[in-house]
RNA sequence: GGGGUCGUAGUUCAAUCUGGUUAGAGCGCCGGCCUGUCACGCCGGAGGUUGCGAGUUCGAGUCUCGUCGACCCCGCCA
């Protein structure tokens, strides 16, 4: 029957018939959503990317295709011809966008016959993701999973129509590029014509988007995608998609301006939302001392107070030990925690522990004074003081933490995350976004035994910090920038450098020889002999901005084909062994003692 | 590299703590009935190497060890 057929050609989609198209002659094509069989009358809910349409099959109509629609089982690809009717008036679904009108069918066309997925393709799935991953386009087709590719689709829309808008230029850069240092592990790629060398997998276009500003590009951006060999996690992926951003003759206002104005754009077309600007913009320092992190999550209080000058010359120990050490000692206030049972207050304790804290003290406010362990070292004034600072009331129970400085912050922070989760403090309507700016341009790698660059080698140092960088390295600020939502990071740049000595500088801050910097950087320190404008840039986590803008937890929600945990793709069993011709060709040797066996 | 949660029918879970008869339920699937359903309804049925391997035991889904896999976190991710 199908084969002798002639191929219907659909007319409409699923979602788009109403009461204005009664009567009308149509043609659908999609897939079996569900049967409704009443014995004498088969309801079928026809889907495609648009919605559903309700089918028909009435045996009074026409009783070849009702007798032909008991073969119909979810999934099957069909097209239908029929006409347009308005559904009895008892019988609208106002769920539906067409659920007003049905398709009384007169013409059916199985393009496929499908056999019965793995798992029902619902709104309300809860089928394991290890499943949804192995038959990816299955879970592709469910309403809710399209709804997040589409927006990832508008968004990059939004961010493409923007910047072309400003004069930006989209350019692509290489993917098969030179391996470089710093930074995270490269994926290489052997060279068949080169045999014994690599191509990296870029980690982002950060050389190449500088080479276009000395080329003269002075607005460039890109959609691309970067490529990190790291372990994975919810919002970190081995290949990930950053919007990639530089522009010449700026400084870090005329920067972070342009990306106001995109997450403006981006905000009010995808959700007809104003946003205010400016963002607010942060320092470094300060965002550790009030939030214990470099990315705060601003859509609730619960700030860090630190308290190191109000509790010295006590009697007790811990507070002079972390004083005696240059330490700090700092806390929060949770609002009613003095209710908090033992097992809950062990349980934070636990917390702090696990981030690598020695413990909390807990301080509960009672009757205007406060009891715990540290209390009986504090006196009246010094009670008065702490309530007073933390802006503490009766049942509020302030948790002090007391050592090394980055560490108690670090942990006080993490401490803040937790308790803003667990005391539903966190109010998801919102969209806090801020600016971290004054960033260290070093950070001391205890392993390594070296500085390494906070941002990356490239990011100039404020021009006021310059002669520290001889002195002492750690105290120099960067020019740097992140943007952040929520608490999590969706953007980082920087103002580069772009003069060769300072350049050269930082390399040797780095402890990059002049041998190696002039081996791995040798055409980027070239080209800034040729007249380099000074530029800065950033890029976007797309990935990132696209989940949080979709209301998920994983990026593998707004990527179509995600990998696992382990960097498998479920779906296709990559990455998987090669023959050996394939390595003869590249002349590669495989010296792994057990090659695991790929599943089937 | 480290820590944690999990792995039982096609699928989501229960039974595991406290070892003991035939490993249950919802959804799906198959068959039957049903002309206004839209998560249709009703009746019946099939469906299991309890991830894999070893050990303890008279006896293991359950306890122990190993291993594989998924997920979350730390390290790592300029």
């Amino acid at each position: 029957m199908t084969e002798s057929q002639k191929y219907l050609s659909r007319t409409h989609t699923c979602g788009e018939l109403n009461e204005n198209h009664t009567g009308k002659k149509v043609t659908l094509s999609g897939w079996v959503d569900r049967r409704r069989d009443h014995g004498g009358l088969i309801f079928i809910d026809l889907r495609d990317r648009y919605g559903k349409t309700q089918l028909v099959f009435n045996p009074q109509r026409n009783r070849e295709m009702y007798e032909s629609a008991k073969e119909l089982k979810p999934e099957y690809v069909i097209a239908i011809e029929g006409i347009v009717q308005k559904r009895p008036e008892d019988a609208l679904n106002p769920n539906l966008a067409t659920g007003k009108i049905e398709v009384s069918a007169e013409n059916l066309q199985i393009f496929n016959e499908a056999k019965t997925p793995p798992f029902q393709i619902t709104d309300n799935n809860d089928a394991s993701e290890e499943l949804r991953l192995k038959y990816r386009y299955l879970d592709l087709r469910r309403s809710e999973m399209q709804r997040n590719i589409i927006l990832r689709h508008r968004l990059s829309q939004v961010v493409r129509n923007y910047f072309n808008s400003q004069n930006f230029i989209e350019i692509e850069t290489p993917v098969l590029m030179k391996s470089t240092p710093e930074g995270a592990r490269d994926f290489l790629v052997p060279s068949r014509l080169h045999k014994g060398r690599f191509y990296a997998l870029p980690q982002s276009p950060q050389t190449y988007k500088q080479l276009l500003m000395v080329a003269g590009f002075d607005r460039y951006f890109q959609i691309t995608r970067c490529f990190r060999d790291e372990d994975l996690r919810a919002d970190r992926q081995p290949e990930f998609t950053q919007i990639d951003v530089e522009m010449s003759f700026v400084d870090e206002n005329a920067v972070l301006a342009v990306m106001e104005n995109l997450m403006s754009a981006v905000y009010k077309e995808l959700f007809n939302i104003n946003l205010q600007t400016p963002l607010p913009r942060i320092g470094y320092r300060e965002t550790i001392t009030r939030y214990g992190i470099d990315r705060p999550d601003l859509r609730f209080g619960l700030e860090i107070q630190t308290v190191t000058g109000l509790v010295s010359g006590t009697e007790f120990r811990v507070f002079n030990d972390a004083i005696a050490g240059d330490g700090v000692i700092a806390g929060l206030s949770v609002p009613g925690g003095a209710e908090f049972s033992r097992k809950q207050v062990d349980e934070l304790n636990r917390i702090v522990q696990e981030a690598g804290g020695k413990g909390l003290l807990p301080l509960k406010v009672k009757e205007g004074k406060l009891q715990g362990g540290a209390a009986k070292f504090l006196s009246e004034t010094q009670m008065q003081k702490l309530t007073g600072q933390f802006s503490a009331n009766e049942d509020d129970l302030i948790l002090l933490a007391a050592g090394e400085t980055d560490l108690t912050y670090k942990v006080l922070g993490v401490l803040r995350t937790h308790l803003g989760n667990q005391l539903n403090l966190i109010d998801r309507s919102r969209n806090e976004l801020l600016w971290v700016v004054d960033f260290p341009l070093l950070e001391y790698d205890e392993e390594e035994g070296r500085y390494v660059a906070m941002h990356h080698p490239f990011t100039s140092p404020k021009p006021e910090d310059i002669p520290l960088m001889g002195t002492d390295p750690g105290a120099v600020r960067a020019r740097a920038y992140d943007l952040v939502l929520n608490g999590t990071e969706i953007a980082g740049g920087s103002i580069r450098i772009h003069r060769r000595d300072l350049q050269q500088k930082m390399f040797k801050l780095l402890g990059i020889g002049e041998e190696e910097a002039k081996e791995k950087f040798g055409f980027l320190m070239e080209a800034f002999e040729y007249g380099a404008p000074p530029h800065g840039g950033i890029a976007f986590g797309f990935d990132r901005l696209a989940m949080i803008l979709a209301g998920r937890k994983s990026i593998r929600d707004v990527i179509a084909f995600p990998k696992t945990t382990s960097a498998i793709s479920l779906m296709d069993g990559a990455p998987s062994s090669v023959d050996e011709k394939q390595l003869a060709e590249l002349g590669l040797k495989i010296d792994v003692p057990e090659i695991e066996k790929e599943n089937e």
